[in-house]
DNA sequence: CTCCTAACTAACCGTTTAGTTAATTATAAT
DNA sequence: ATTATAATTAACTAAACGGTTAGTTAGGAG
């Protein structure tokens, strides 16, 4: 890559090789020369475009974050009745994570150590998918169409199991032939994403509707 | 602390201390100099005790990982009803993650970059907690009162679910203003066990039953 | 052609890191 | 009291770290 002298290309390929980095071995797991060497570029090349190591981890991240939620929201609007924004919910989070599995990564990583690596501001990002969420079931709620429940585990149901299902995918084939099928090794994210759905449904749905 | 003469106590205080660390900021994260301070010992006690680093940190999962199993596995034997055991599991779990908040922290890091800081040998930890679940929803599908599910899925779900709610417990007092008890911040963890078991019940009851 | 500037580089700096070593202390048994 | 040994320490090393700097290259504008 080196010498291309192309400014957008260069800070893009930076941040795809930062990217890739922090999500297999978290922030302080990844040195700046390791990003470096991926990307083929020299060091100072790094903070030529970034500030500091900080400023680099919060640009991917946040790439990620709006990606995502611009993807749900687009897909979100499609939607009529709230049994299909929750479908397209589960179904569009689940794909985005299947295709960029660095999100998964990168979300389990800085929620367990409480975001700190991030900046307050940061937030907007993780806040807005909930509040997405939310409202479709506050919608729901009053249409009738679902029970009352908790926002919050409904959307840690949904959003920790598909990361896990994400970020385990290379540990889960090392204990393929103890467990066989029962941890669908060998499942499409769609076969995930249908399970998920038929399952927050039926939880959703009132004891005799 | 310091020059108390008692190995057993001391190799505690580094081992009890590692922990608080490595939950809080993830293995790459810690120093062992910070550790050494912490424990309020010299940091060559530690390479007395262990043989490294790493090895430290595997005694802290190892630790974590089998207090939670035969505490899952104690409660799970006063059972008799799949239906028992299931709760049992949520909310025998759902305490233990609470008390040790330190479990999820490390669980959720140690997923996030696919167990690279941990022998393979590890994840007996790890498996054998989805054992018992997966035990539990065969038992429960043989004699009728659970229907087929996909036993990894659930695990996630439930276990997802409270990792995440327990490690973002200070993150979520930030935003108690925007999304009041929507995000359950005034909520005790048997409230957050209950509802998790309705809706588990309900997601593994028969359309008919 | 020349000059300016954005893009790029190699070498370096001070600090922190994991891990070692040789020497010292305290204790319990002889 | 002597001795053996387990527990502890300060001082050290070599490597890796994040970040800087002074200087070089290449390409487009005039």
């Amino acid at each position: 890559m080196a010498k291309c002298r192309d400014a957008n290309k260069t800070k893009e390929t930076i941040t795809y090789s930062a990217m890739e980095l922090f999500a297999k071995d978290g922030y302080e797991g990844v040195s700046v020369e390791s990003i470096a060497k991926k990307a083929d570029i020299n060091k100072a090349m790094i903070y030529y475009y970034f500030k500091n190591k900080a400023v680099l981890y919060e640009a991917v991240v946040r790439n990620l974050l709006d990606d995502i939620y611009y993807e749900i929201l687009k897909e979100s609007k499609k939607c009529k009745k709230p049994i299909d924004e929750m479908k397209s919910f589960i179904f569009t989070y689940a794909k985005f994570a299947d295709e960029n599995p660095y999100l998964p990564s990168l979300m389990l990583s800085e929620l367990s150590v409480g975001g700190r690596n991030l900046p307050d501001d940061m937030f907007v990002g993780l806040k807005r998918i909930f509040s997405l969420l939310r409202s479709i079931l506050k919608r729901g709620e009053e249409k009738g169409c679902f029970e009352k429940s908790l926002p919050i585990m409904v959307h840690f149901m949904i959003v920790g199991s598909i990361n896990l299902f994400i970020t385990t995918r290379q540990l889960r084939l090392k204990v393929e032939n103890e467990f066989g099928k029962d941890i669908c090794n060998d499942c499409k994210i769609e076969e995930i994403s249908e399970h998920l759905f038929y399952s927050i449904k039926k939880m959703l749905k009132g004891e005799d509707t």
